[in-house]
DNA sequence: GTCTGTGAAAGTGTTCACAGCG
DNA sequence: CGCTGTGAACACTTTCACAGAC
């Protein structure tokens, strides 16, 4: 309980709101498109303009986590996105298990963003045995059965759910035996998981819904 | 400034936290697995506790709409369901076109769940001519440059976007000239959009860095 | 002069706790 | 009694504004 702390870091494991994770990787996916553009420099009020953020909010959130801009110059894009990676833990590859090749399973399978991101979609399952031993996209469909040996085998990190609502939470509950630490969940319902296991749900009408939410309040401000 | 307010309505276009907008979306799916369940009336307590929400939240969310409930009984799980869904505009049906059919556009046009909710995707666009003409799930692929038509002749409301991340502003700006009124973008890149006009982004990459940052803290806080 | 990092102020969102209704 | 709806207390986030570094 002495100790000097080093410099350069903050909690990172403390309570950081999950708003600021979620801004953290958009400034990520930003800094990505300015060196895309030969852009190797930029400045927090810069950031947050091309994604619709003040400045500060910009400041605040890096803040969080250590001191990475240079004042009077700004932030070098490479080091910032190295920092970000860091934080985020994608400074190494996760791998992941796809359970449910269906029409979304399958293309996550293909979906080409998230190599570079630091995800590699290293086995999927299936429960239709018509599937088992086809290969999409180089992977290799398995049993669900199979799913303890290859993740218990240490092989998996993360597990996406891409099942009809009905089979998610059974399917959540053998992952989470087999060991996996978090879930991204594309079925329509919520997943009760233990401590210690994390899960982000995508639900793509729920998406849809934000939007017409939006839509509708406008069409009902104008109306009236 | 005199009149006596209608009963049971709040402003609704007022602006309401889009936290409370996404978690009502979330309420509306909680209520319709209970119905499924047979469940007819519910409690704030009961639907928080199945979502991880307190008591209190959900009431409040709710109050920002108006007084639903039925002091001492709870809320009746189809009465509640039918206010939410007037609330967020899906009481009736949205026509969404969607702009890219690679892996992720097919999934989208096989999607079940989108029907149900209210929202009926009606027309599908690709830039690739090998694919115009194409029927998939019912719908024909058209050629982007026919957006401007489909859209215009006011058949469509909604865009989503599916295509790669260089080309999503200009097709954003194409179905917005075009006179749609809100954007679910799956491309990994910040759309400007002019006001009016809504957006919602899903980047499958982002959802996976959200679990992994959770994950990699936790690691952390074991390890040190 | 430019831009960061950060306390202090302002603004929002959440929880508490209870009056009032069924 | 149980449960809603709600003002008041609390906690959290964002914005402001400026000292310090380049």
């Amino acid at each position: 309980m002495s100790s000097s702390k080093p410099p350069n870091s903050r909690s990172e494991a403390g309570s950081v709101p999950a708003a600021v994770v979620n801004r953290l990787s958009l400034y990520l996916r930003e800094l990505q498109h300015l060196v895309a553009e030969g852009i190797q420099t930029t400045s927090s009020s810069q950031l947050g303009e091309r994604l619709g953020f003040s400045d500060a909010q910009v400041r605040k959130d890096l803040a969080h986590f250590g001191a990475f801009g240079h004042p009077g110059v700004g932030y070098r894009c490479d080091e910032l996105i190295s920092e970000i990676r860091r934080i985020l833990g994608t400074d190494r590859v996760w791998t992941v298990a796809l359970v449910g090749v269906g029409n979304l399973g399958r293309a996550l399978l293909g979906y080409k963003g998230f190599e570079s991101q630091g995800f590699r979609v290293a086995a999927a399952f299936d429960s239709d045995p018509a599937k088992v031993g086809d290969r999409v996209e180089g992977v290799e469909i398995r049993s669900i059965e199979e799913i303890g040996q290859i993740v218990a085998r240490g092989a998996i990190d993360l597990g996406m759910v891409a099942v009809p609502a009905g089979f998610a939470q059974a399917v959540a509950d053998v992952l989470v035996a087999a060991g996996v630490r978090g879930i991204v969940n594309f079925a329509p319902v919520s997943l009760a998981l233990p401590e210690g296991v994390s899960q982000v749900g995508v639900d793509l009408a729920r998406e849809l819904e934000q939007v017409s939410f939006a839509v509708a309040s406008r069409l009902r401000a104008e109306g009236a």
